[in-house]
DNA sequence: AGGCAAATGCCACTGAGTGGCATAGTGAGT
DNA sequence: ACTCACTATGCCACTCAGTGGCATTTGCCT
């Protein structure tokens, strides 16, 4: 399922085969997306490229948008994974137990080129409006589905107490300044920088709440 | 541009031709997604519906999911309105500030059947993934919009700090939050009780942050 | 009245995404 | 080794969103 998981030499030939070619498409979409542009590579030089017919692309991927961001997808199953077996310290804060889930899932992302892929695909995410809105969408999902998997692991009150969706966009908030600000970094940042730049994002959020608009031309606040 | 906004009769008649066919537009379109569905309505049939050519519904609309989205957008549009114009007390937090900007502009609705077509469109962006994609989209890109008219108007602090970021976003989550429970609510609830459900989201952020999570079977944090 | 600019309609076209069906390669049972 | 079932794949035709170009109308201004 996930392209960057072992490739786990024991798995079918079947399987593995799938896998090879699902890894050929995504590394060919990233690279001629980024080189030549997304709207101007039609699925039909991505499928030329790869040798591969477009329904066979169809079978793998749900769209053109799909394909491009496959790297970050399976870093968020690997969050979904990790909210499923962690193991929460008595009167531990929800949003501490979630950005610990989420460190560990970047920490597992091992993949040779799977940094710069991510890269790539937020780039484009940022450029193409279509891609950007596919992202955000599955952000979306991914949440719900988080949120469920906690609502049925632990007691987090009613259903209609707000605090744990909240706490959960919060993550995702977080991420995204963190994401944002590593995908512009110069060189070729790895993992471990993207899981520094979510430290310093989850140490703002506190302090956000607080944070009062000075008029321009005054001292900022304290 | 908005067409909520008042006929203001006005304008030039251009404009009000104008405004009349957009206006068609939203309407029938939210009528034939609703009843028929938005996969199974092309825009041949609304065009056919409006009396108008498919040229004309894109000089009028970015996409299909634009349109059913157009009286969201029309609120978020007087939400950065209000954002140009507020005033900051001293030292009042940045959060406070937008979400008065955020009720405001509700407040400023009052167009005639605008809570029932907001309550369509996000009942597709629920339901068909490409509608919620655009949704979210577009509520990023408004965002940083709000983010730009802040960091211009007043002293946020360094542009790499990103609490004024990530108090945006609370806000984004705290109206989705309260949204979802308000188009799900039974009859037609108006702007009112929208506002109403914003302020209770608004009251959950502060408290988010504690949150615990209790194993199941076990008393629930205090 | 007459001319300008904007809005519209019509037409042809590209490209994403889907359904159906025949085929080939794979895994399992005998 | 042989066969049977399964699954992935390729190929073909199709729908529909969205775009560009050009001729035509329509409100607007002098």
């Amino acid at each position: 399922m996930t392209i960057t998981a072992v490739p786990a030499d024991e798995l079918p030939l079947r399987e593995r085969k799938k896998l090879r070619t699902r890894r050929a498409l995504v590394d060919a979409a990233l690279e001629l997306f980024t080189e030549r542009g997304f709207e101007e590579t039609t699925l039909d030089d991505l499928c030329a490229a790869v040798e591969v017919s477009k329904r066979t692309f169809f079978r793998n991927f749900g769209s053109k948008e799909d394909v491009a961001l496959t790297p970050s997808q399976d870093m968020w199953a690997a969050f979904l994974d990790e909210l499923e077996r962690c193991e929460p310290g008595s009167g531990r804060p929800v949003i501490e137990l979630a950005q610990d889930c989420l460190l560990v899932a970047v920490g597992r992302m091992t993949g040779d080129g799977w940094a710069r892929q991510v890269r790539l695909g937020e780039r484009l995410a940022a450029r193409i409006p279509s891609v950007g809105a596919y992202g955000l969408h599955f952000c979306d999902r991914t949440t719900r589905e988080a949120l469920a998997i906690l609502r049925r692991r632990f007691d987090l009150g009613d259903a209609d107490d707000l605090r744990a969706r909240l706490v959960l966009d919060m993550l995702i908030a977080a991420w995204h300044a963190a994401l944002e600000s590593w995908t512009s970094m110069p060189g070729e940042p790895g993992a471990a920088d993207l899981a520094a730049r979510l430290r310093e994002a989850f140490a703002a959020i506190p302090g956000c709440l607080t944070l009062t608009a000075a008029p321009r031309d005054a001292p900022a606040s304290p």
